[in-house]
DNA sequence: CGCATAGTTGACTACGCTCAACCCTGGTGG
DNA sequence: CCACCAGGGTTGAGCGTAGTCAACTATGCG
């Protein structure tokens, strides 16, 4: 059972959701909008914008497939941020009371979510300690040994432009490219186009 | 119900509960331990340290009271951090087989525990945000806004020392001293002490 | 009264950002 | 088949700002 796939669930949670196809630039809601779905992504990139008091923005970026958006809806009124699709994108829509019912009720189903949430926590924990590494070459390092231990590989492939890793990074794109050419002058990764080897995992 | 206040909790999980202080330095657990609890900040500052496959530390503040801990262990064999207390510290001990068939059979509990977890998601991603924001005074300026809106005040009272805060932020406290001095003379802010009061929430 | 710690201020440095030019690749159409 | 174009990636030069180190002040506690 498991809100990522939903052919895996209980037939009285999988007729009440509706799957929604998004043109870039659309929004999935505003901000202020009563919450009346959590989401999880199928297909596309989306990202987060919030709108401050004083006007200007602060996005976020929603990427990896199967990602949740707005679980906040479930125990809020309003969403607080709006979700808006940067490329053609497909989402589960999950509705509000019914999700709320079937994780009463099923606690197979609670715990998958609570997991998610649980794992989801973690991740940004991890790239909230990214961000506390200043020198870019080492926050890079940092981030692919991460990579790697999680795919249990010692080599790296990108499922997308090294601009948008930049950006999770909390880098330019300029200072990516110098961090990795770095990286691979001094020996510790090789790489061709969206490969990326590191070469002595032990190493510091 | 409420995981944060134990004397709430229903009684066959009350009496599993267990409370433990803490030393300045001393562990709560280490990285790679069995993970047998999860746990809630009860009084002091403890934090989070990870060491990475090249030796070196990377950490993270866990500050306020009521704050969960390793709330990951629920759903996985060991811990990937250790917690470490930096000043004397009590915590509340949750282990993890009663916890988890507590969840299981307790609805109500579960969902308390699962808008614990989607508000620490929420705190996280505006930490996050917060780091994409380059220019100190900006950040700090963000930072209190969004305390402003939590707390429905316009003045914001610090528990803790403004370099804790530094370090939330990602700033050296120089720099955070520097931008609060800044947005002063500015006139965007007024302040005495550990006391900030934001002028006019509207404008630029 | 003295000590420890927090906070402030100053001078200097370093590193990531910005802007700009250029290369390379892949796709499209004549 | 080549010409053109668009986007991603790389490289370079210069700048700005946050970090670092150090000295000093303020505050609170024994």
């Amino acid at each position: 059972m498991n809100l990522q796939s939903p052919e895996s669930l209980p037939p009285e949670l999988r007729h009440v959701i509706i799957h929604r196809e998004l043109e870039p630039k659309e929004s999935l809601f505003q901000q202020g909008d009563e919450a009346k779905a959590f989401y999880v992504v199928e297909t596309g990139r989306l990202k987060l914008v919030r709108y401050t008091s004083d006007g200007k923005e602060v996005t976020f970026p929603i990427a990896r497939r199967g990602e949740m958006i707005a679980e906040i809806a479930l125990f809020s009124d309003t969403y607080p941020y709006a979700v808006i699709a940067e490329v053609a994108s497909r989402v589960i829509i999950y509705p509000k009371q019914p999700i709320l019912t079937a994780l009463r009720h099923n606690s197979e189903l609670a715990e998958d979510f609570m997991a998610m949430l649980v794992q989801k926590i973690h991740d940004l924990k991890i790239r909230l300690e990214l961000r506390d590494i200043r020198a870019a070459h080492e926050r890079v390092l940092r981030y692919l040994q991460y990579m790697a231990q999680l795919s249990e590989q010692t080599t790296i492939t990108f499922d997308r432009p090294l601009k948008d890793i930049a950006v999770d990074l909390g880098l330019t794109p300029e200072t990516l490219s110098r961090a990795l050419t770095r990286l691979e002058r001094e020996g510790i990764i090789t790489r061709t186009r969206l490969q990326i080897k590191l070469q002595n995992l032990s190493a510091a």
